[in-house]
DNA sequence: TCACAATACATAATTTTCTTAGGTATATTT
DNA sequence: AAATATACCTAAGAAAATTATGTATTGTGA
């Protein structure tokens, strides 16, 4: 599990990218994505999670879609198609974040060393 | 410039990293040389970087020296032998954690792939 | 020489974002 | 039967940054 003040910031960019791949889940499913594909390293706090998903449904970005399994309700959330441009500058943005870090930080492997 | 939002949680360990490798700097200082070596896509604020530094000076992780330059007064900080630990535990941890974000946000290159 | 930008520190109010804690309810496993 | 997993949600508080100030010196360009 990384240090939450790590992970601060990222979280519209997880789940836009997600959204992306699959075009439709539901606020759990996402918490279980991560936390799979993290192993476990990455945890999403429903706290978190859930205003995020409706705020980004405010702006446009995503909407939803209620379904009932069983007795239980899922509520899905699907992206827009402005919402995709979005995701995709956001994984975009953080992908050239990524590669200034590894300057900054002195972690880019250079010719003529050890 | 990238969105404040994604580079929230990194002020630490961006100055940690720093202090690693140069043993000795002052508060805007480390502004432009963040500021020069990311092309000024990351510019530190003063009012984060500040109330930062005393934090961790008053955890142990730095100490300081007022210099007189002229008339105009620099505070270095150094960093100490358990500063270091920390700064290197912090880097590994947001190494592993770009790691784990290229499988999260699938921008990890496999084999088989165009 | 006068104004503006740069150097150099600092803090306070506000905002943003997350954590923690709580609440409701059904389904499954032990 | 109890505990865990599934599935949603919100509200209070904490943490971290932004924005806005404030002070003061030094260098630069009009």
């Amino acid at each position: 599990m990384y240090s939450s003040e790590l992970i601060k910031g990222t979280l519209k960019t997880i789940i836009l990218a997600l959204l992306s791949d699959e075009e439709k889940m539901y606020g759990y499913e996402i918490t279980q994505k991560v936390k799979n594909l993290t192993g476990g390293k990455i945890q999403l706090t429903e706290g978190a999670l859930y205003p995020t998903l409706h705020a980004l449904e405010a702006q446009g970005i995503l909407t939803t879609e209620v379904v009932n399994v069983g007795n239980r309700l899922r509520k899905y959330y699907t992206i827009t198609p402005s919402g995709k441009t979005v995701a995709h500058e956001k994984v975009t943005e953080f992908s050239e974040f990524m590669a200034t870090m590894l300057i900054l930080l002195d972690l880019q492997p250079r010719a003529g060393e050890a």
